[in-house]
DNA sequence: GCGGTTCTGGACTGTAAAGTCCGTAATCAC
DNA sequence: GTGATTACGGACTTTACAGTCCAGAACCGC
């Protein structure tokens, strides 16, 4: 090793998740991205391959930071559902106050990127399965405790609050009105009952 | 008047529609649109003014008969609930076996372009609006009837269909796997129990 | 300090994009 | 038919993009 790099790859990966996120891929451009993470065309491409690679690694990021926050909020001590609607209502308020109409960033490949270019679908189907699964946890162990009905299918719920929770950022994204989301979060949490 | 256009309006605009919906707005080139019409550009800039504003008449158009088919399905002579069940199982199907991965066209949009285009953007809502309006008359209908509660909140429920939708397909792009699909279904419609 | 190695900034290249323009062709009113 | 008008085809212009290259800078081991 020689000259050590100025940048820290985690900061960079996330300014440039934020370009990818808030423009979608083909609007950002690569000043775009050397703007936001402050480096040049050299230094991207030498640590991080291409345009499509960058955008590989910021999904991964996302992908594990988004499934902590998920199994910290599934993991509150409440009751699984309340930890679910606790977790909706984060969402909500994010979409509501927060940096606006950027959906999720999965959801927002998926729309874009799904049927063109395979690496992105496959990561894409490995992030919801991902969600999926910690969901799924979750349900397990709201049905050991008796929290939903002993026959509860819990593959199909967990299935079902991955569609919900996309489509609502989705809706979210085109129409950001706390109180229509509110209705569709309640909807979403009544099908949690027996 | 002088010499007349050779090609039909609606034949270009649905064409056009499908090479945005396949490729997304950004991706889909004046090159693929002019390919999948027949027009050459002049013709294409001289009737429909630039490609922001082809894409907003594709949207007009999706958006048409797309609630021309909900209409349809939602007033088959039948409970509303099994109707909807019905519309949501030939969306499953299309989603399978049809042109792969294409979604809905106007959640595309939204994922795509709602955060930066304005008149996208209204569009977009527009639709989801007038779907929602469209499901809210068959719950009004269905409540009427006694098929769902009479305390049941129809426009709760309109919202989250429409948003239970836009996760279907969504996921379904991502994925197109019908048992996972099925699955969705079946705890959205049990939403629409009492 | 010094040689070798890796990083950095910015200029450069080739390509593909959106939108324009113009000569020519087709049609209508008369 | 003739002239006015509109449509068509395709070449053209400009701009912006992804990706490359290189000269110089910063650092490591020694």
């Amino acid at each position: 090793m020689a000259r050590p790099r100025e940048f820290a790859v985690d900061t960079v990966l996330e300014r440039a998740m934020n370009v990818f996120w808030a423009k979608g891929y083909e609007a950002a451009s690569l000043d775009d991205l050397c703007a936001a993470t402050g480096l040049g065309r050299s230094s991207l491409y030498a640590a991080f391959g291409d345009k499509q690679e960058l955008l590989l690694r910021t999904l991964d990021r996302y992908e594990k930071q988004g499934i902590a926050r998920i199994t910290a909020a599934l993991g509150r001590p409440v009751p699984v559902r309340e930890a679910i609607a606790g977790f909706i209502d984060e969402l909500i308020d994010r979409i509501v106050v927060g940096p606006g109409r950027r959906g999720c960033f999965v959801g927002n490949c998926a729309a874009e990127l799904s049927r063109r270019d395979r690496k992105v679908a496959t990561r894409v189907r490995r992030s919801m399965k991902c969600v999926e699964a910690t969901f799924r946890v979750a349900l397990v162990r709201a049905r050991k405790r008796g929290e939903i009905g002993p026959d509860a299918d819990v593959d199909a719920l967990a299935r079902f609050l991955v569609a919900g929770i996309q489509g609502l950022r989705l809706v979210g994204k085109a129409n950001p009105d706390r109180a229509a989301l509110k209705d569709i979060a309640s909807v979403i949490l009544r099908c949690l009952n027996p």
